[in-house]
DNA sequence: TTATATACAAACATGAATGTATGTATATAA
DNA sequence: TTATATACATACATTCATGTTTGTATATAA
C-alpha cells in the first residue's frame, strides 16, 4: 500500500529510522541489510532506497536525531549564567553546574530508552571506517567544545575561589571530560548496570567534590 | 609452495593474525574478508580455514596477543611491593605506582605500532555483537580487576598518609579508572595526535597529583 | 620403505546483499 | 481534466563472501 501525503511519506521516513535503530542494535551496523531494516519497518527496500541513499546515510540520520540534542543541553547547562535572567530558577555555582550538566546526560540516558540504544550503537555496534569515518572526528569536535566549556566553569569557579588545590582550570576541565568520557563508555558497555549505571551519578558527584574546597 | 615443518606452520600462523591486523585496522572488521587476509598474508583462503575456523577466531587471536600481555604488565607494576625483593630498584609510593603503570600503558601504545593498532580495532574498528560480544565482558572483567588493584594502591596511599582530602579509596579508585578509560579512547581515536596522544603523560600526572597532599 | 597426517592450494556450490530498473497507484499542480 | 511528480513495491542482474570439498606435496611416524 502506498503511503499519499507528504505528512504520510514523513512517518515512513521516521520509521525507517526507528527500525535501523533496533536492527543496528541487535545485529550490528554491518550486519544488518537494508532488507533487515526495511522489514522492521514493514516496508520494502524500495522505500528504504526512496528516502536513504545507503545504509550510512541511515546511520547519520539516526546520529543526528539523538546526539546533538543531547550535546545542545550540555552546552546549555554550561553556558554562563546570565545575571539578567531572572527566570532561572537560582545561580549555581559553577562546580555544580558542571556537576548537574553531567548528571543530567545520565539521567536522559537512563530515561530515554532510545538515546540509549542510539549511544549504544554508536560506541560498540559500529565500526569507525569509511564512510562512518568522519563521525569520529564530528565526536572529537563535540568533544573539545564541552571541554572548553567546562573549562570556562572552572574558570570561574577559581576566581571564586571554589576550587581546593592551585590546579590549572585547563587541566581540570580535561580530567573531568575523560572521567565522563570513560564513564559513558562503562555506562553503555555495562549493559546489566551492575557496575557502572547503578552509580553513575554517585561517581560525579564524588568526581565533582574532589575538586571543591 | 607448501610450507614443510611446524615452525614453517607456526609462521604461517603468525601472519595470517599479522595481516588480519592490517586488514581490520584498513577496511573495519565486518568489511575485511578473508580472502583481503589471505592475499595480505600471501597465502589462499585454504591456509587460513586451515589455522583458523572464521573470522572470529583470527579476531580472538589478534586480541589475546596485544591486549593479554598489557593487563599483565598493569597488573605487575600496580602489585603490592615485596619488601623482601630488593631486585626493585626502588620503593616506589602508591601513588607514583599508580601514576607509573597508567603512563607505562600510554609509552607502550607509543612505542609498539602493533598494539596500538590492535588497540585502535578493538575499540573503533569492530562491532561488539553476537560471536564478538563475550569479548565485552572479558574487557569488563579485567577492568574490575585493574580498579580493585588500584583501590588497594589508594589504600596503601591514604594509610601512609599521602592522600589529599578525605576520599574513599574505593571512589578515588573508579575515577581513575574511568579517567583512564577515557583518555585510553580519546588517545585512539585522536590518530593525528593533536589533542590528547601528545599530553597524555602530563594528563596522567595532573590526575594524580590532584590527589597528592 | 610405506602409510598416514599435515599444511596448505584450488575448485566448487550456495546464499546473500546491493544497486538499479521497472511498474504502479495516488496526490498534486496546471 | 489531464499530466506529472511522488512514494513506494517488485523484479532483475551482478557481485561477493562463505564454507566445503577435493587435490597434492611434503613431513613424519611406523
Amino acid at each position: 500500500m502506498v503511503r499519499k501525503t507528504k505528512e504520510d511519506a514523513e512517518l515512513t521516513r521516521l520509521s525507517i529510522i526507528d527500525a535501523a535503530r533496533i536492527v543496528f542494535l541487535a545485529r550490528g551496523v554491518s550486519r544488518t541489510t537494508l532488507e533487515h531494516i526495511a522489514t522492521q519497518a514493514e516496508v520494502t527496500r524500495g522505500a528504504v532506497y526512496w528516502h536513504f541513499k545507503n545504509k550510512a546515510e541511515i546511520f547519520h540520520a539516526l546520529r543526528d536525531q539523538a546526539f546533538l540534542p543531547l550535546i545542545d543541553r550540555m552546552d546549555d547547562m554550561l553556558a554562563v549564567e546570565n545575571t539578567n535572567d531572572k527566570t532561572s530558577n537560582k545561580q549555581e555555582d559553577p562546580l555544580t553546574q558542571i556537576e548537574n550538566s553531567l548528571c543530567h546526560t545520565i539521567v536522559e540516558l537512563n530515561s530515554d530508552l532510545q538515546m540509549r540504544q542510539t549511544y549504544e550503537i554508536m560506541m560498540i555496534k559500529c565500526e569507525y571506517v569509511e564512510d562512518f569515518a568522519t563521525v569520529l572526528q564530528e565526536i572529537l569536535n563535540n568533544c573539545s567544545s564541552i571541554t572548553e566549556k567546562i573549562q570556562l566553569a572552572y574558570e570561574r569557579a577559581k576566581s571564586l575561589n571554589l576550587l581546593s588545590g592551585s590546579h590549572s582550570p585547563r587541566a581540570l576541565a580535561l580530567d573531568t571530560h575523560l572521567f565522563f568520557s570513560g564513564l559513558l563508555h562503562m555506562w553503555v558497555k555495562d549493559a546489566d548496570g551492575s557496575r557502572f549505571r547503578f552509580q553513575a551519578i554517585e561517581l560525579i558527584k564524588s568526581h565533582v567534590n574532589l575538586r571543591r574546597k
